[in-house]
DNA sequence: ACATTATATAGACGATTGTCAATATGTCAA
DNA sequence: TTGACATATTGACAATCGTCTATATAATGT
């Protein structure tokens, strides 16, 4: 499961709450982290994030965008809690059924 | 969030499995695990799990239980989601009115 | 008290991971 | 084409992590 790596750590944690609900450049994301992390290191965990389907990404000029893949984190739990849970998980998963989302395909 | 590195190894998971929905002793698991895994790492596994409040611990003569917390799991995919999907987290999460959990307190 | 069984802890070691500085790649403007 | 800007990649290094063997602790029975 390329997800629960991809969120174990505290700065993707961070930036994944910065990602929520907006869209943010690197160097926006490297800004909101207040200079405590580097931008190689920023592009390296928005990397590991894209890796999981975390993040999606919009190019636009020479800056790229990158925005937190709500829909796919909400697979991803519901997975969790299907596997994990079964007792607590008998209620639908909480998405919308107008919502598109890619194959649960992650191992 | 102790939840996100207790969940991101695939031991665990793989114990996790185990433990879902039924009590074993260390050895049980360590059966379970194929000889793949000895029992002082089992064991380790174990404690990063208990720390988390993953799993429940029972003891009995000499040999001590474990089992899923699936309530505690459940509280902590609740949120993830309220934290990094607000989006698709307005149903009421899934746990049942009669159902005791402990407070949601880990960093 | 001693042996036996079940689990936990300590210490060591290799593998993985997070980080940075340096550099490469890609994009646009002059 | 050259320079400036934005991001990605490389290589190195320290820190963390998963694993093992050896040993300690705890509980039970003889």
């Amino acid at each position: 499961m390329l997800f629960a790596k991809a969120i174990a750590d505290e700065t993707r944690q961070e930036i994944m709450g910065h990602l929520c609900c907006v869209w943010l450049s690197v160097n926006d994301v490297v800004e909101r982290l207040g200079g405590r992390v580097s931008q190689p290191t920023v592009s390296h965990h928005l990397k590991i994030l894209q890796e999981a389907d975390l993040v999606l990404v919009r190019q636009e000029g020479r800056q790229r965008f990158y925005t937190l893949n709500q829909a796919r984190l909400t697979v991803c739990c519901g997975t969790l809690l299907r596997t994990f849970a079964p007792d607590y998980a008998g209620e639908a998963p909480a998405i919308r059924p107008d919502t598109i989302v890619g194959p649960d395909a992650d191992s």
